[in-house]
DNA sequence: CATGAATGAGATTTCATTCAT
DNA sequence: GATGAATGAAATCTCATTCAT
């Protein structure tokens, strides 16, 4: 077994159950099945770890939302593509996701590179500028709409959350949010 | 002066800046020119210190929401007023309200007593059980909306306070984001 | 009520409950119905407050060990009203029974002044000289027979309120352990 | 070195002159040379430690007392040889001894497993069964004729170090305060 | 590469004691 | 006499990090 991955794992469970400060280093090298020693040969202090492990979450979303393009399609429809698989990739992986909010409100965030932020928002940020070019988006800055669109997410995702809503009823509320979002953003 | 308040205070500008566990009980003491057992006398523990405060918060900003009720106000302008309160609450108190952010996402959150969330939200709850009844709000839970509201306020907020952008552009982004969110639960 | 008194006597259980060191001064004034400054009004240290407990019980001990002298009674008889009554008010009393042992097996005795520590024990060494110089105990250092029968009292009390006994059981124990250490001492 | 062993070594010493609450972990790992994280690293708390070390004494004891047996002795000879040889070992050894003794008459005295206990006491209640089934000693309960001996040996320890006699007198004081006890049980 | 004993700075919390009212 | 808020020294314990094996 890959043990940088075991400690990766073993980080985000503990680091998502406790809060980043309410988990030892020593707590994740037991889980992981390592030694205490081992997780610092592998990152040299604590906060490396906290944000490796963030990159290393952000760049799995990253590529499932990318993923996926079908030629020829409209940039509406590569626009719900990217919605609705942002959020089934937050109710299919709950932990993950719950880590990224984590995260952003924490110290940490100021801790990411900004070349690392450029690398993981830039393909978004490049469709949206498209997006407007093309007179499809209203001409509202990319970094406004991101945040807006990042919000209504978490929103959502929240409240699916919450209340233990049926697949049907889910997916309809997925859609239906699509609707609300575009209709604020065209 | 109330040593209570000048602790909280401290504590308050404190725990932004470093966070909750990037914070020791000293410096909050030093901080706010108490002994440090003197914040022991009033808090038990520094986690009672951190709900506290978050109560504290709360209470203030419920209060600020409420206000300004005017008679004969059409539930839309019910609804505008407070949004654009809540905004501009946010905007002139941006320690408050980064504080209330870090403290949503973290694991104290789930040290407030049920009691204390339910007396903080009841009054905005039982306005939207009343625009849905009166068939202005869509027949969403309101929980749902609330969520919604909630996640919307903070995007825009974030927005604004990263983009500096001038009064005059303020308030049109402020006004355009409630006839966006007007649309989407109407 | 004498909120001296009842300070003490908070004190007393609480000291015996939770020791001397596990008992704040603040719980023993809670406990006691009185101020935390209160307590320090009549006892300037905590130290002070533990061996002027102990003295207070020491006298009440003595005392009743001292009375129900009858005239013309045998050294004998002088003894084993002295040996029964100790033992029935050790019996009678065990929290503050338990008191004086914690007191005697802690650094708390070597702050009792010498001069007390005699005035509590002169009744009975005196006694015990008499007996010595009527050929009626073997002629053993006083306090060597004092430890001796200390000892033995405290045994036999552990034993009485370990295995709980009936009242004619206990009697018989009571006058066998006389006997023996009569014979001890003899 | 074992570093284990030499913090057992400078609690002893230390709780000893200083009560279990006057010794600070602080000044245990000073005084053994190790730094104040390495204590805790072996003993989760300090409780711990004190049991810990009560544990490491007792069975030092009970080997020193359990050995020497010889072939064909009889039950007298073993009793007085254990009565002599925990005498001896008190003597010589009075710090452990006074530890011990602290450590009854302390709350921390419950913080010891019932199976330890057991396995520290069960040899000697043993014996004292078998020599109540040959009817050498009298018929009473093993734990009442273990508490009558344990204090009869305090006190003649307390005594023996208190007054300092010389050899030949303390060894005349112990062989008759075997005959004494001797009689009271037999 | 891997280990885990050792470190020691630092955090939270306790509590005897004081003192202004 | 009585109060209890205020103090701050000190205690226990945690934990990121190092390093010899």
């Amino acid at each position: 077994m890959d043990k940088q991955e075991q400690i990766l794992k073993a980080a985000l469970r503990l680091f998502v159950e406790f809060g980043f400060h309410g988990t030892p280093t020593s707590k994740i090298a037991q889980e992981a099945g390592v030694s205490n020693g081992t997780l610092f040969h592998y990152y040299k202090t604590k906060d490396e770890l906290v944000v490796a492990l963030y990159v290393y979450i952000k760049t799995k979303i990253t590529g499932c939302i990318a993923s996926g393009k079908e030629e020829g399609e409209t940039i509406k429809a590569t626009f719900k593509r990217m919605f609705v698989s942002s959020m089934y990739w937050a109710l299919e992986n709950p932990i993950e996701f719950r880590f990224t909010q984590q995260f952003h409100s924490s110290p940490y965030l100021s801790m990411v590179s900004h070349e690392e932020i450029l690398k993981q928002t830039r393909y978004l940020m490049d469709f949206m500028q498209e997006a407007i070019d093309a007179r499809v988006l209203k001409p509202l800055p990319t970094d406004l709409l991101f945040t807006l669109i990042s919000s209504h997410l978490a929103g959502i995702n929240e409240y699916l959350v919450a209340s233990k809503v049926d697949n049907e009823k889910q997916k309809e509320i997925i859609n239906h949010s699509f609707d609300l979002i575009w209709d604020m953003i065209t």
